[in-house]
DNA sequence: CACATATCAGGCTGACTGACATCT
DNA sequence: CAGATGTCAGTCTGCCTGATATGT
């Protein structure tokens, strides 16, 4: 299989190839800078996807979460914990989906301090809607098959180990 | 070897998992999902490098592109090519970057419309020191080795293709 | 009491759109 | 003239710190 590439035409691969003969890097600035620009080749199209439903993709996040949960309903810090983000991230993220009308707030009847986010009729049909187009987007990784992609997986998830995502 | 992790402790492997069973997708939200996931996590390792020498990652990958550059000074327009960035994104970019000194713009003469950035003497010496803490951080990656390293360089090089990332 | 929960105020970042002056 | 280059104004996003009220 001829490769399709020039690497002139890669910045990553030259920026790597300098910074590989300069400082002796074996491969890892080239390894990160891949996954750095991915990342934003995907938030990119999965937000593209969002937009015309009124939500980002961290918002969509956040709906699908509510939407798996038994109840429709979870306290905020459990949303932070599930989804990694700052306390702080998450009142803001629920105070837009309630905006929206995605979702709507209650006051926590098991804890006096907390709150309860809930979704909305509207929240579960919006997960719907932009649900169907990410899978027949397939997550942005069609060129991928199911064996690398959890290669992909597995490579990762050392990196997250290392990096002590799987404690707490 | 044993496996480390508790399927329960992974938010992203049960988030999938749930996924999957409901939604017959074959691995590619876990996969998406760990990319996204990792590069939060280096790009957090790589700021928290990068700020006490007053940098953020993003200026910093400025700062390295105008090092490697012949004359030490570039064109925005070039710039933001390189970097994959947005014209506004570089106006900002290099605007802080002179502002915090690293960096100083003049007129380009070979082009009345344009500007040229130039690396200054502490734009190269904190580039100097980063990129030593960045080597011996090994990028985030030091739980991988270079074969691997080389592996998720081309899976993801094969996402980056299809999206089109080398055309022009 | 110490601690947990959530919010608010406010700063910082980078990405973007639209408008604009300038120059090729 | 069309097109490229860069800037500016202003919006939106998510992340974070610190302070605060409330409740366990």
């Amino acid at each position: 299989m001829a490769d399709p590439l020039d690497l002139d035409f890669d910045p990553i691969a030259r920026a790597a190839s300098i910074w590989s003969e300069r400082f002796g890097d074996s491969g890892a600035m080239a390894a990160a800078t891949s996954i750095m620009r991915v990342q934003q080749l995907l938030i990119g199209e999965f937000d593209r996807i969002c937009r015309p439903y009124g939500l980002t993709f961290a918002r969509y996040e956040a709906l699908v979460l509510l939407s798996f949960s038994r109840t429709g309903a979870l306290p905020m810090a459990k949303i932070g914990e599930r989804l990694m983000v700052h306390p702080t991230s998450v009142t803001n993220t629920i105070q837009r989906l309630e905006a929206a009308g995605f979702v709507t707030r209650e006051p926590n009847p098991r804890d006096g301090r907390g709150t309860l986010a809930r979704i909305s009729d509207s929240g579960r049909d919006a997960v719907k809607h932009v649900t169907a187009e990410l899978m027949d987007a397939e997550f942005g990784l069609r060129a991928l098959d199911d064996g690398e992609r959890a290669q992909i997986v597995e490579l990762l998830r050392r990196l997250r180990v290392a990096a002590g995502d799987f404690r707490d």
